[in-house]
Parts: C-alpha cells; structure tokens; sequence
RNA sequence: CGCGAAGUAGAGCAGCGGUAGCUCGUCGGGCUCAUAACCCGAAGGUCAGAAGUUCGAUCCUUCUCUUCGCAACCA
C-alpha cells in the first residue's frame, strides 16, 4: 500500500462566487496534490462549502432566497471552478450535507464526554461577519465612536445562552505542540504570531448558538446550533468517512496538510488542533498560511476591466494552465503576491510558450521533417551527457525537494534553467548543419533532446496538466510511465522505439498570449 | 504608537551574515530548426536613510522616512 497523504483546502463559505483568492489556494492545494500522487503516493485532495452561519442566512433573506437553495447554487460555482481549473478534487463537502451533520455532532458529544463542554451565558461583543467574539480590549473604536473588531468589522453587544469549550485548558499543550513541531505552522511569520496568541492567555470559547437555527443541532441542547468553526473544520475529517470507521478514514487521518489562507490561522492553529485533543483524536501533521493575491493597480483594474478578476473569465481568457503557472511562478509561496493581465501574459509567453513550448515545438519537428520521425539510442557524446545531467540536476536535485518544501517558486526557476540549458544545447549543436554534414550526430542530438523534453514534461505536470498531458501523449510517453520516478529511466527510449513509434508533425501546447484589445493603458 | 505587509538595476521579484541574482524591458551581435520564437554579450544597483552589534551586513538590533492593504467579498 503506497503512503497516504491528505491535503485540504479550507472549506470556502458560498455567500459570494469565488474569487482569484479561492482559484489561487485551490491551484496551490491541487500542484501540491498531483505532485505528491507523482511521487508515487496515494493522495486524497478535500475541499468543499461551510455553508452555515448567519452571514449566509442573511445573504439569502436580502436577496429574498431560500437558503438552502443560494447555498446550493453558490456551492455550485465553487465546485465548477475547481472544474474549470482542473483541481483534481477527491472529494468536494458541503457541510450541509447530512454525513457532515453527524460528524459534527460526534465531534460535539466527544467534547462533551471529555468534560470540555458547559452551558452558560455570554454576554460579549460580536461580529457577524468574523462569527467571533472579541474582548473589549481588542476592540477599536472607529469613526463615529463604533466599536471595531481587530479586523475592522462592527461588533454588537450580545447576550445569550451558549455552550462553552474549555479551551484555556489547551494552552499548555497547544504551546507545546508548536515547540515540539518547529514545522507544524507555516511559514514562520505565522507560527510567531500564533505563538504570541496563544501565550497571551486562552478564554473559552462560545460554541453554540440561540439567535439562529442555519447550523448542526447541538445534540440534546435545544435551540442550540454549534458554531460554524466548529462544524466548518469538523469537515476535514467528516470528509473522508469521520465518525465511520471507515478505510479511508484509517488510512487518511491525520491530514498531511491544512492549506489555508493567512487570516484563518488562528482557527485552524489553536482552535482545531484543541478541539481534536479534546475528542481524543490525532492532530493533522501541518498548517500552511499562504498569502494573499492582490491586484496590481487594484482600482484602475476593476472600475476599467470589471469581471476581469473572475478567475473562471482569467482560464478562459489565458487559460487554466496558464493562470496556475502563474500563481504558483509569481508569487512567493507564503507571501502576499500581485496580479495582473499584463504579467501573466508576460509570463506565460516567456517561459512557457517562447522557453519550453517552443523548444518542444523545434526539436519535435526536426524529428518529424528530417529523421522520418524515427528516433535513436546510444552514441552519445560528451556534450549530450553534460545536458543529461544539468536536466537531472535541475529537476532532481532542485526543483522537486523545492516542491516538496512548496518553494514553487525557487523549483519553477530550477525547472527553467533546465529549459534554457536544452535551447542552449540546440543552438551550440545547431542540427539544422549536423542534417548536411553528420546526419547520424544529428539524430543522436535531437534524441537526446527528446529524452531531455520528456524528463521535463514530466516534472512540469503537477502545474500544468493539460498540456503537459498534451505534450507526452504527442512523444508517446506512456500514461502509466510518467511518475517522477520515472525521470531517470533510461531505458524508456528503446523501448519507445521498438513499440514503432514515430513523432509526426507537433502541435504546438502553448500558444502565445496576447493582451486583450482595450485594456492597453 | 491601530493591525498587517513592504521598501534590492527602467518594471516585477529572489536572496537574508562574507560587498548581489532571476524574469521582462533596453542596446549590440549570432542563428534560421522553431510559436516574429532560440542563443551570446553589454549597459544599468551607495540593496530607502541613520546609528549600532560583528573581523565583516542587503541580510541581525534600534530609530527615522516612504509606500501598500484593511469599502465589499474573503483565501
């Protein structure tokens, strides 16, 4: 049985359609995933729709909907995006769901059994739009003389009955689990905040509600429904079969990853990991707190291009191929990165369509045109060698331990330099001379190339899938032979050859971009 | 003292103790296989400023200045 690894995206709340926001931390979730299933482990990739709370029972009074229907017709652009987007989701939860509704209420009782939970009043300052109580010391007061939450949100003084989780009881362990696992939250600037958190001191926590009814059923409490945090992390384990005893569930839990943005640290941090040692099960294995992905010239950008920051209307426009490669090439993973029309297709053009697209473009089509299609082995000379082994360098040596840490960035850069050592190896070997002079140092050339394409295509897949897909269909490449461990098999080629295969005439995989009219300054 | 992020070549970003790299752009050259693509070379930086720690700082500490996000949605 190959080794599991589970990652999770957080579970997006539908009140609004997705945004560039949402496609980046899915596209980042699914690279991580396909390059894990690449490295030849069994993965499950979870995400899905918090579909509770009172914000979304707003939404649906305002736009005078049912709602349970806006949540299902919101959940639906979540879900089409991941399909437009080619996020190779295992398995998308809604927390509506009846299943999930269990879990949650498995989750609760097992709190309650382990003495965690009590029943009293709350009286505190609420936000809405966080669904958070805050203390008054970490209220602002803004214009007006409102009261702000530290996010800037309105808060209100409410009172009502609540069931509380004890979790100042978790401060010790939580801060010991942090000290014990260096790794565990990610990247750092995360952790140290988290820490600091926790260190000022923990107050239980109201986990229940009275004013609405839009959630689980507390069991037993009546009028009481669990607070969306509660029920909206249970989703990670209720997803893959929780509170069944499911295989899958023996096999998946703990997560490997929790991937979420940086402004819901906090909940998954300290909260989560507090609400699974109360319930007696294991803690998932990290968290990482990726940044944001803001607009360059964010005004000008929507008043002029209006639904431009759409990221189903961006992969149609330039691609989903492309629009991933960008998020996870741009922006340094872990920070807060910009966007725009104009760097993506900068971008793309450059390294995907001119560097890599291209050269597969040539070498193929000089095989095609002047080697019958027919390719060779052996009869390498030094020069092939030395690119045989940059590639490997690049790719095996850099690019996908850079991966496994999610330095995209830095691996993307390796994985280039690779690219441009293959455009250099062409233009120092010139073929299109050696097809005058050494008709057999060409073919021998131009198979090496092939080897080094393919050693490429591979590595790129996790990023973009289809035309990668596109491009080792076109080479022949077996489906079942393109796993990273197969990079440096070198016995891949003869066997090619004596299946009859023959490369005809390439298409291209990735078009050059162009700037729509109108949106040129 | 609101919170947070950040100030590194024309632009966008890496680097984070041993005086700087990448991509785009610009200029010059090469090639002609290829998606007007590819390759080589060059110009261009007092790493915001000041002080401090250190044998040595872009990278650590302190202060100053500046910029950006914090309406909605929300990762």
């Amino acid at each position: 049985m190959s080794d599991p690894f589970y990652i999770t995206t957080a579970i997006s709340y539908p009140n609004g359609k997705p945004h560039i926001g949402h496609a980046y931390e899915a596209v980042a979730a699914d690279v991580i995933a396909r390059f894990h299933r690449l490295s030849g482990r069994d993965v499950r990739l979870l995400t899905g729709t918090d579909e509770h709370g009172l914000k979304m029972m707003q939404t649906a009074r305002d736009l005078d909907r049912d709602t349970m229907d806006l949540a299902t017709e919101m959940s639906g652009y979540f879900r089409e995006m991941c399909t437009k987007l080619n996020i190779s989701i295992d398995h998308f939860c809604r927390t509506t769901d009846p299943h999930h509704h269990r879990a949650s209420q498995e989750i609760w009782r097992r709190l309650e059994a382990n003495g965690d939970l009590y029943l009293d009043r709350y009286e505190g300052y609420y936000s809405i739009r966080d669904e958070a109580f805050y203390d008054e010391s970490e209220l602002v007061v803004g214009e007006n003389g409102i009261k702000l939450s530290p996010q800037n949100t309105p808060v209100e003084w409410t009172v009502e009955e609540s069931w509380f989780f004890r979790l100042s009881k978790y401060q010790e362990p939580l801060l010991q689990l942090y000290a014990e696992q260096p790794d565990w939250i990610r990247p750092e600037s995360r952790r140290n905040e988290t820490i600091k958190f926790v260190e000022g001191g923990l107050r239980d926590l109201s986990v229940s509600r009275t004013s609405f009814d839009w959630g689980v059923k507390v069991p037993g409490g009546e009028g009481h429904v669990m607070y969306v945090w509660l029920d909206a992390l249970t989703t990670y384990i209720s997803g893959i079969g929780f509170p069944d005893e499911t295989e899958e569930w023996k096999k998946f839990w703990p997560a490997n990853l929790h991937l979420i943005g940086k402004d819901i640290v906090r909940f998954h941090a300290v909260y989560w990991p507090a609400f699974l040692l109360a319930a007696g099960l294991p803690l998932p294995k990290a968290i990482f707190g990726h940044g944001f992905i803001l607009a360059r010239d964010g005004q000008k950008m929507s008043k002029s291009a209006g639904n431009s920051a759409d990221p189903l209307v961006l992969a149609e426009t330039y691609g989903a191929d492309q629009l991933r490669y960008f998020f996870m090439r741009e922006v340094s993973f872990g920070q807060d990165g910009s966007w725009s029309e104009d760097a993506i297709v900068t971008r793309c053009n450059a390294e995907l369509a001119n560097s890599f697209g291209n050269l597969a473009q040539r070498v193929l089509s000089m095989i095609y045109k002047n080697c019958d299609g027919i390719l060779t082995v052996g009869g390498e000379a030094e020069a092939d060698h030395a690119l045989l082994v940059t590639l490997s360098d690049a790719i095996e040596r850099d690019m996908l331990p850079a991966f496994s840490d999610l330095q995209f960035a830095a691996g993307l850069e390796a994985w280039q330099r690779a690219v441009f050592a293959c455009n250099q190896y062409v233009d120092e070997q010139a073929p299109w001379t050696l097809k005058k002079t050494d008709p057999e140092r060409m073919s021998v050339v131009l198979s090496t190339l092939f080897k080094a394409i393919r050693q490429l295509a591979i590595a790129i897949q996790p990023l973009v899938p289809a035309a990668a897909k596109n491009l080792l269909d076109q080479m022949g490449v077996d489906d079942a032979e393109r796993n990273f461990c197969h990079i440096s098999d070198t016995d891949f080629l003869s066997r090619l050859i004596q299946s009859g295969y023959k490369v005809v005439q390439p298409v291209g995989i990735f078009p050059r971009l162009e700037l729509p009219m109108g949106d040129v300054e």
